[in-house]
DNA sequence: AAGTTTATCAACCGCACCGTC
DNA sequence: TGACGGTGCGGTTGATAAACT
């Protein structure tokens, strides 16, 4: 039989990966491999591990679940309330609500979202996952609105603005003109309007606040 | 106790981006 | 400069545990 999935542009089906839940020793090789090879080069790092995994299908157990100092359930409270206020900001990017959540994997919050918060904010919503647009303060910004490309430039420059005030890199206008001569609007924000999060901490739970403070003000006006 | 429905979460899929050649 | 491979992301699926009838 085996007749899983015939798309041509699948690669499992041309070289037969296995798939499914992952077994204690698929772990225990992959967690061998990595510490040796470290995690990238995702598709060597399957064929050293020498079980029968896609390099995709390593990343995602590693990053979900065998990576060191993940937290796993009991989501807090605290973590709750900063998922909300973080999906109220950003929407559906899990991966940069999860980058605010240390120790958790955007997997885990979205899978959290969908299985909870979705029905505390819209209880009478069927239950599943939230809908890709329109839904965060970003997307709403006045002068992002027209333009869903727009949201992933703002979204990649705040992201790289993040990396530059960890010390090192670059001065604003290698972000300007080398990757994105594109957008049209003013990504540093220098005109009024729009709530700049990028230079805050990660860990810092204070610019949530502020966040929410602007958000409030600017409904009103 | 057995059958059915619902909730949860690990894993997969497809797409887009980025770097390299 | 375009093709290609690697990587990351968000949406979706499917297995199974828990709750309900």
């Amino acid at each position: 039989m085996e007749t899983i999935n015939n798309k041509e542009t699948n690669p499992r089906v041309s070289k037969e990966f296995s798939k499914g839940a992952w077994t204690a020793e698929e772990d225990r090789k992959l967690a061998e491999v990595i510490a040796v090879h470290g995690p990238k080069r995702w598709k060597t790092v399957a064929a050293k591990a020498g079980f029968n995994r896609c390099g995709k299908s390593c990343r995602l157990r590693w990053l979900n679940y065998l990576r060191p100092n993940i937290k796993r359930g009991n989501i807090t409270d605290q973590e709750e309330d900063l998922i909300l206020r973080l999906h109220k900001l950003l929407g559906n990017r899990w991966s940069l609500i999860a980058g605010r959540l240390p120790g958790r994997t955007d997997n885990e919050i979205k899978n959290y979202w969908n299985s909870h918060l979705s029905k505390k904010i819209n209880p009478k919503q069927k239950p599943g996952p939230a809908p890709r647009k329109g839904t965060s303060i970003v997307e709403k910004a006045p002068q992002l609105a027209d333009s869903n490309k727009a949201n992933m430039y703002h979204i990649q420059a705040i992201k790289d603005r993040s990396t530059a005030t960890d010390g090192t890199t670059t001065s604003e206008g290698e972000h300007s003109s080398s990757k994105q001569s594109t957008p049209s609007f003013d990504i540093n924000g220098a005109d009024d309007d729009f709530f700049d999060f990028s230079n805050e901490s990660p860990l810092n739970l204070e610019w949530v606040s502020r966040f929410l403070e602007f958000d409030s003000r600017h409904h009103q006006s």
